[in-house]
DNA sequence: AAGGGTATCAACCGCTCGTAT
DNA sequence: AATACGAGCGGTTGATACCCT
């Protein structure tokens, strides 16, 4: 009814000048309309579409008849929220070609480049201009691969999604299941004591133990962007089997949890407000027992149940996001 | 419950590109 | 080589849904 009301003044608004074009109906496609056109597709295939537009008998463009079949009538269109699989796909996609989202959607099987555009625009846009980052920019593109995309990853069921991930090498390459792994990694990884290879954007940087556990923010969450050797196949497996953090933090500061909430919307179904990436190192004020003059009095698992603050199994220096953001603004834009 | 603000997404528009003539 | 036309792309708009006060 919505439709056919919304369809009817839309029509009726722009019905114009020339005969031709008040012949022509836009807005909403009605039942009726799908129909021809989906029996006319089934019957002479697709293309051509201006003349199908004449010869359905359907009042609307070529164009319009091609747009509606392509992002909608289509058999093979998904439907649905993406899933974060594709939305990690969609961004790793997206930094590497910009908005050429027909090319992006070629990698999205049953997604459409409209679809692709929207979640673009409304979901990723909006979180930057939360940030008040320009979301071109190199220092979004930072915070998308190393704080977003992990908890993508996150949210993904651990080793199965990073094998689907693997499996499917074009939606995501090789070098973005390390970079992601790689970052995932990092708290497993820094108890050892071999120099650990480090993958970001196709770069390899190569870390010591005691850099790993650095606070330095050089080091921390921006290590993740950098040096130019290559990685080989064993050091890859390498960092896909480590598993990511179990952990949540609370009680930390209202700025950073206004930080991280704008963050963990970005997926609204990837992780509530307590969602927050996983201190790394620590402050020593928040080791003591305080951040940002709130106690840390620990962490709460996935399951609800409370663990004690351990520097050793954290993942997220809480102020490295800060850091983080605020030295990709200083040298991003 | 009402009203205002915001998010979402289908659809349109203008432009470019490729191909046929 | 020039022109016309169809197809496709990316940006934008507008209607509706949803959320918050």
């Amino acid at each position: 009814m919505r439709e056919i009301m919304s369809s009817f003044s839309k029509s009726a608004s722009t019905s114009t000048s020339s005969e031709n074009d008040s012949e022509l109906r836009r807005g909403p496609w009605t039942l009726e309309e799908d129909t021809l056109l989906i029996h006319y597709i089934a019957r002479h295939g697709e293309g051509r579409w201006n003349l199908l537009a004449k010869r359905s008998g359907l009042k609307r463009t070529g164009k319009s008849c091609r747009l509606r079949w392509l992002n909608y009538l289509k058999p093979d269109v998904k439907r649905g929220n993406l899933t974060p699989q594709e939305q990690i796909s969609i961004l790793e996609l997206h930094s590497k070609w910009g908005n050429r989202w027909s090319k992006i959607a070629q990698h999205l099987p049953g997604r459409t480049d409209n679809e692709i555009k929207n979640y673009w625009r409304t979901r990723v846009q909006k979180q930057a201009r939360h940030l008040k980052i320009d979301a071109n920019s190199t220092a979004f593109q930072d915070v998308i691969r190393c704080f977003w995309m992990p908890r993508l990853l996150q949210k993904m069921d651990g080793s199965s999604s990073l094998s689907m991930l693997s499996q499917n090498s074009a939606l995501v390459s090789g070098q973005s299941l390390q970079q992601y792994s790689a970052i995932s990694a990092l708290p497993q990884v820094s108890s050892q004591q071999e120099p650990i290879d480090i993958v970001s954007a196709g770069n390899i940087q190569r870390f010591d133990h005691h850099e790993l556990n650095s606070s330095d923010s050089e080091h921390g969450a921006t290590s993740c962007i950098s040096s130019s050797e290559s990685m080989n196949i064993s050091q890859i497996s390498q960092f896909s089997d480590y598993p990511t953090s179990p952990f949540h933090v609370t009680n930390s500061s209202a700025d950073y949890n206004t930080f991280a909430k704008d963050f963990c919307q970005f997926d609204n179904t990837c992780c509530d407000m307590e969602t927050i990436p996983q201190p790394e190192n620590m402050p020593a004020a928040a080791a003591a027992g305080e951040y940002f003059g709130n106690p840390v009095r620990g962490f709460q698992m996935e399951d609800n149940s409370w663990v004690e603050y351990d520097l050793a199994d954290s993942m997220w220096n809480i102020d490295e996001l800060w850091q983080f953001k605020n030295s990709s603004l200083e040298k991003g834009t």
